[in-house]
DNA sequence: GAAAATAATCTATTAATATATATAATTCTA
DNA sequence: TAGAATTATATATATTAATAGATTATTTTC
């Protein structure tokens, strides 16, 4: 609709994204329904200041009313963080981990009696709250094709065990980080409203 | 009503008063009506978007989405700017020259001839939109004080002229700043909406 | 203390958000 | 290509912001 308006639902859309939500999942997060944040995005609705708050407080972000002139300064803060990188590495994180997840599920249910294979699927659970490195990644895909060697006939249950043993040793490490240092454990990327300014 | 949202309503009360203007005269700045305004202010309405953006636009100030573990740099950039101080000191000075400016219009009414009157109200009236440091507010006591001596038959046409000569450089001198750096020449306090996170 | 300016409150009306739920359309994956 | 997940639309209803205009406090100013 208004031209400034809109800078916010793009804003909150890519910010969704970078956070590897869903609609769905933002809305059990947000409190508001699915369909509602839809029409935000897409710009259909001029939204009530007690949702954008409560959208931003569920994707980590705050909104503020800075001064003009120091806006500049606030950006360049922001730019900080390379912005494209963080994004598609989370969103690619994310998917792999899901995907590992509903893998381990399938085969804990044809393999009742292996209680790695519940295990798996529980650490996958978790470790899709963290931020994941490239790097971290490597170790999912691991895990994830062990597992798919293993349903296939083709893997033995020993490396089977080493995946576990790796996926464990992350999210320890990733929980230990986020304890550490709360605030910078989950990389998140910056949104500026710019366009600068319209008069 | 809401928590968080009631920063706001705070934040745009105090930016307006720091600006020194009237609810009316930002009324007319944002086109909202004053009735409105007022609601805002007192926290009684969850207002939408634009609403709150053409509100911050007429205060110069930007309403942005800023990723939770970058919004203490940013409050540390806004308190750069001492608050209080130029607070009262724009709202002293808004009020001090609307006085002027009636002061000259009184007296430009019981001395028709004198076009110096008529340009001293014109000035005034003028220098409203400018930022004023309490340095130039001495100028601008000065010409009120020569004024209302001048009307008491106590002070000379030239003390008069000298006042009038004084308010017209700090005019142009103003305006001049004002075009060399637009977007430093008026300064403005800064508004977080802090008490931190509320989860 | 009177006058003027400013802010808050009231009524009535209009228009739009918010919500719930269902479903269609689109995109991604196996 | 079929199926699953995700996103966009649709409908109906309740709530409420926004507006206009007037009026009443409240504060400031002379």
């Amino acid at each position: 609709m208004n031209y400034s308006t809109e800078h916010f639902s793009k804003a909150l859309k890519s910010a969704r994204e970078a956070y590897g939500l869903s609609q769905r999942e933002l809305s059990a997060k947000s409190g508001l329904p699915q369909s509602h944040i839809s029409k935000i995005e897409s710009g259909k609705v001029d939204l009530r200041l007690s949702s954008l708050v409560q959208l931003a407080h569920a994707l980590e972000l705050k909104l503020m009313l800075v001064p003009r002139r120091s806006t500049s300064a606030v950006n360049s803060i922001m730019r900080g963080y390379p912005l494209k990188a963080v994004d598609t590495a989370a969103r690619q994180a994310h998917k792999e981990l899901t995907q590992l997840e509903a893998h381990a599920a399938r085969a804990a249910r044809m393999h009742p009696s292996m209680i790695e294979l519940a295990r798996l699927q529980r650490i996958a659970r978790d470790l899709v709250h963290f931020r994941i490195s490239s790097a971290d990644l490597q170790v999912v895909r691991a895990a994830t094709e062990t597992l798919r060697m293993f349903q296939n006939d083709s893997g033995s249950i020993d490396t089977l065990r080493d995946a576990l043993a790796r996926i464990d040793n992350l999210r320890n490490a990733l929980a230990h980080d986020a304890f550490q240092r709360p605030e910078v454990g989950r990389a998140r990327s910056a949104y500026s409203l710019d366009k600068d300014d319209y008069d």
